[in-house]
DNA sequence: ACGCGCTCCGTAAACGTTTACGATACTATG
DNA sequence: CATAGTATCGTAAACGTTTACGGAGCGCGT
């Protein structure tokens, strides 16, 4: 007598439970897939879910249960970021995700609003426990968040290395690697005076960078001069800034190494402007791979990578590191370097003339 | 008694409010502004809530409330857009967050996964109760998620347009407008025969921009021929492909209309592998501009639009649909077509010749 | 007939909030 | 002094789940 009306509005397991004159407690475990509950009625419970389109309140589940199944990945959209970070994201989110959906885990992203503190951010997604872990990413060289992240107790891997990085699991793109190779490659053409360029901010990929290529001159027992570290934006402009800036030097270098690919759009220009050829002139190595670095004359040299993988790898990772999931996942390789392979272009194959 | 021992393990507003021997809705109410408690119980509630690093649960506030606080943005990261998307939905994300962050909601993306089907992902994340409002993009030629949200009664905005869109609110770039306006020039050059690209998927914004190409034509008297619609991945190599296209054409375009910047980097290059230079022997028109518009030679007519203030204006358009706040924003304007201002390059400058 | 184990299911407590309601103390007013 | 009004606070219910616990029914061996 209870059901056979007209289909109640389905607010919740409650009606659902109604409806089929069963209980409460037996329709979330045959939801659930718990053993305790007859097949047949496990049918028609589920039958009935998919007919009245009933999903688990999310805040009711996740408050009884102290979990959420929601994995975060914390950006900053608009900082620096805005300009450089292409299809980045979303390519490594393609990867995370493959792996999460493996184990019913969503992944949400977080975009830390550009006038909001990153850290009071990372404060408020944690504290608030909408998600069971964390991926944060753009790390700074000290970055507050891990202390933030460990207090917490919160499982979570980073999407780049740091200072304050610890033994907490990471992924990261071999930036030292490339800057070591490009400066091997650059040596053997006969340069010995190369510039690089980092960005301004205070993200540590860059430090990464410059002491990578550091090691690499010292290893050829060329000097290295802070001189030749240009500071610019990862844009076009800061590429065209720092072409500005490598021509404003009394001793020229004949070589540069650019931490983004689309600068050498911008470093192309300036240096065309001035009269100096890339590829003739001056050799010019990018980082990532991009569709313009094959378009730019000459065609720039760099190194490609699959980010998509490196999103597998880094999910992974943060898996290991939770303990529901850390059976399936080896506590292995928790701090991973990304290695990327090198595209030689034309922008940096000349042979150097001994000048001078 | 009760209190004065060492700082309890902080688990919720039970022990904020036994550490301050106060009853635990005063301190919720402390908490959340409400009008019912001293100033000065208040502020010793805040100040012990920063002490203490207290943040009420997310899980048991939209339990209670029936709110979430959280606006979803549901993306497809990794279809055909990952080849396309630059920074756009990082550069909206931003101004949907300026507006947002002014009543304190909270901003997620929602990524669907590339293994899933967007309806059914859709409708898991609006059943689960997870946000309180959704803006959805890519929008297809049909898209079922308009009715979906509708039935589910979700406030809903839609970054694009689409045939199933009826009379919710949406904001759209204004494609037809610069198809139309891409056509004028091209025809005040002398073009009569001009090619058009666009997406080989069904997502609407194809759509609505051939359209504006067809009736911006047939107001010049110039036939519509649909041999002239390439359907292509909006990438360098859907570029490359347009060029081959066009090329094996027997009656060849004069001009092209490119929905996507990028594309211009294949389709030169494709271009003057056959000998073609765009600018002289062909005209080109893009679509939004980008870094490397500029540096393509000769540099790329394409069109300038701020992304930042259309998340703006869809961020205001969702609030206005919405009924806590639809007294702040007005319900006028829910459909607002984004203009853009023309960047004449040199790729389509030249006056055609009267040929044949 | 009895007890035992097994399968299946219902009951109720618990998760952390918010909020309607009532209680208390104090002030102002007659 | 009695009463009404006001400011402040405590109490408890409610939100929608999950799950520990216990109970009912049944089959089976002794």
């Amino acid at each position: 007598m209870a059901y056979g009306g007209k289909p109640q509005p389905m607010k919740g397991i409650r009606q659902l439970a109604d409806h089929l004159d069963i209980s409460i407690g037996t329709v979330s475990r045959a939801l659930n897939g718990k053993p305790d509950v007859n097949e047949e009625t496990r049918k028609r419970v589920l039958a009935a879910a998919e007919q009245l389109g009933y999903v688990a309140n999310q805040s009711g589940r996740s408050l009884r249960q102290g979990t959420t199944n929601v994995i975060g990945l914390m950006i900053q959209s608009s900082r620096e970021t805005v300009e450089n970070s292409d299809n980045f994201f979303l390519t490594v989110t393609g990867g995370l995700q493959s792996v999460f959906s493996r184990h019913n885990l969503d992944l949400i992203m977080l975009p830390c609003p550009n006038d909001e503190d990153p850290y009071e951010y990372l404060k408020r997604m944690v504290a608030r426990r909408v998600v069971d872990a964390m991926i944060i990413s753009e790390t700074q060289r000290i970055d507050k968040r891990f202390d933030l992240l460990a207090k917490a107790k919160i499982p979570f891997a980073a999407l780049g290395r740091s200072l304050s990085i610890g033994q907490h699991p990471w992924a990261d793109l071999d930036f030292d690697g490339v800057a070591n190779c490009a400066v091997d490659r650059l040596v053997a053409h006969g340069h010995r005076r190369i510039a690089i360029s980092t960005p301004a901010s205070d993200i540590n990929l860059g430090f990464v960078f410059v002491e990578g290529y550091r090691r690499a001159l010292e290893r050829h027992g060329i000097h290295y001069d802070p001189a030749l570290v240009i500071r610019a934006k990862s844009s076009e402009q800061g590429g065209y800034q720092v072409a500005d800036e490598l021509l404003s030097l009394e001793e020229r270098p004949t070589a540069v190494i650019l931490i983004y690919e689309l600068m050498a759009i911008g470093l192309y220009r300036r240096m065309m402007e001035a009269g100096i050829i890339p590829g003739r002139d001056i050799a010019v190595v990018g980082f990532r791979e991009a569709p313009r670095a094959k378009f730019l004359q000459p065609p720039l040299t760099c190194f490609r990578t699959s980010l998509y993988d490196l999103g597998v790898e880094l999910a992974e990772i943060l898996l290991s590191a939770m303990p529901a999931y850390g059976h399936i996942y080896p506590k292995t390789r928790r701090q991973t370097i990304w290695s990327l392979e090198l595209i030689p272009g034309e922008s940096d194959s000349f042979q150097l003339a001994t000048t001078k």
